[in-house]
DNA sequence: AAGCCACACAACCGCGTCACG
DNA sequence: TCGTGACGCGGTTGTGTGGCT
C-alpha cells in the first residue's frame, strides 16, 4: 500500500497562481496564521493542494521576502555556505534574511554554478576542476576547509547548530563564536565531517547507510540511522579534539 | 514578423522526518 | 512500539520571456 496522496488530485488547480488566489491565501494567513496547510485550502476557499499553498506563501507571498537581484555579498555568502553545507538550501536560506531556499537553489543552478565553472572551480567540491578529490584522514568524503570564516547562523534550524555557532563549547560560556578559535590558533586545521558513528553501533539497531559528507571546518556530523555532530580540531592531519555537540 | 532557443524562476513531486495517538 | 498524518526539503519539471537569426 502506497503513501496516501497529500490532497485530492481532482478539483485542484495547478500551475500559476492567480491574483485572486494569492489574495485569498494572504487573507486567510493574516486571519489565522501559518500552519495547518492540509486544511487551509478548504478553509480559505482555494482549489489548491495544501503543499502548493505552503510553497506559494513561503516562496512568494511572505511579507518579509526580499525581492530582486542578489547582491555581490549575498553571492559570496551563498558560495561560502554551499562549500560548508552542500545542497542544504534551507540551511543556507536561514543565513540570508528575506531569501528562500527555492530562490537560492534556483539562483545557484542558474548563476553561481556558471560563475564557479567560469573560474575553473567545481561547483560541488569548490575545488579546481579536474583536481583529485581526497577524502579526509578517517576515510570520510571530505570537503576542503575553505580559507574564510564560517558566518554565524541567524536562524539555525537546530539548537545544536545555534549553540555551536554562538557559544564556545569548550569554555561553556557564551559569545565567542567557534570560528574565532581558528583566528586565535592559526595552527589549527578545523574540519566539518559527516561520517558514520565513530563508536561501535553493535548495541544499537541502526539502519546504517554508508553515507558520509565532510563539509567544513569545526563541525563533524556523524549519522547512520542516528546522528552525531562533532566539533573537531585537527593538527597535521590528526584529530586531537573531537567533542560531541 | 515569425520561429527557435536559452534562460530564469515558479511550481510540482516524491520522500524523509517528526509528532501524536 | 507502531501506524498514520502533516510538514519540510531537495530534485525536477513546466512555462513565460527575451534575445537572436
Amino acid at each position: 500500500m502506497g503513501r496516501s496522496p497529500c490532497c485530492e488530485k481532482v478539483n485542484t488547480n495547478k500551475g500559476a497562481w492567480t491574483k485572486e488566489e494569492d489574495e485569498r491565501l494572504i487573507a486567510h494567513i493574516r486571519a489565522h496564521g501559518e500552519g495547518g496547510w492540509r486544511s487551509l485550502p478548504k478553509a480559505a476557499g482555494l482549489m489548491r493542494c495544501g503543499k502548493s499553498c505552503r510553497l506559494r506563501w513561503i516562496n512568494y507571498l511572505r511579507p518579509d521576502l526580499k525581492r530582486g537581484n542578489f547582491s555581490e555579498e549575498e553571492d559570496e555568502l551563498i558560495i561560502k555556505l554551499h562549500s560548508l553545507l552542500g545542497n542544504k538550501w534551507s540551511l543556507i536560506a536561514g543565513r540570508l534574511p528575506g531569501r528562500t531556499d527555492n530562490e537560492i537553489k534556483n539562483y545557484w543552478n542558474t548563476h553561481i554554478k556558471r560563475k564557479l565553472l567560469s573560474k575553473g572551480l567545481d561547483p560541488q567540491t569548490h575545488r579546481p576542476l579536474g583536481e583529485p578529490y581526497n577524502g579526509c584522514n578517517n576515510g570520510n568524503i571530505s570537503r576542503p576547509a575553505p580559507d574564510y570564516e564560517i558566518p554565524a547562523f541567524e536562524n539555525p534550524k537546530t539548537p545544536e547548530i545555534a549553540d555551536f555557532f554562538q557559544y564556545d563549547r569548550f569554555e561553556s560560556s557564551p559569545i565567542e563564536p567557534a570560528v574565532h578559535k581558528e583566528k586565535d590558533h592559526p595552527d589549527l586545521n578545523l574540519d566539518l565531517c559527516i561520517s558514520l558513528p565513530s563508536h561501535s553501533s553493535a548495541d544499537r539497531t541502526v539502519d546504517t547507510k554508508p553515507s558520509s559528507i565532510s563539509c567544513s571546518k569545526g563541525l563533524q556530523v556523524n549519522y547512520g540511522g542516528y546522528c552525531e555532530i562533532r566539533y573537531c580540531e585537527r593538527n597535521a592531519g590528526d584529530f586531537y579534539q573531537s567533542r560531541l555537540l
